[in-house]
DNA sequence: GTTGAGCGTT
């Protein structure tokens, strides 16, 4: 199972939006906008945990996502707790 | 009701 960065969100956009898009190109595990902790908005980017991630980074990584130009990456490792 | 590069909580 692999990570996924997703950046450049807008701010409509919700993890039911991701999960629909990544969908397209695996089973997604779970899908998560994150949110400021202090003001609770989006901050504008999420992560993804799917199936065939490498395809949905080829194929979504800075496509247009309503309206705005998707960043896909491999996340990397959070923070230490 | 605002903003725009970035890598998240238990």
């Amino acid at each position: 199972m692999k990570k996924l960065y997703v950046g450049n969100l807008p701010w409509k956009a919700t993890e039911e939006d991701l999960t629909n898009l990544f969908s397209e190109y695996g089973e997604v595990t779970s899908a998560r906008i994150i949110t400021d902790r202090e003001t609770g908005r989006s901050r504008g980017f999420g992560f993804v945990e799917m199936e065939n991630a490498e395809e949905a980074i080829n194929n979504l990584n800075e496509t247009d996502f309503m309206g705005r130009t998707l960043r896909v990456n491999e996340a990397r490792e959070r923070r230490n707790r």
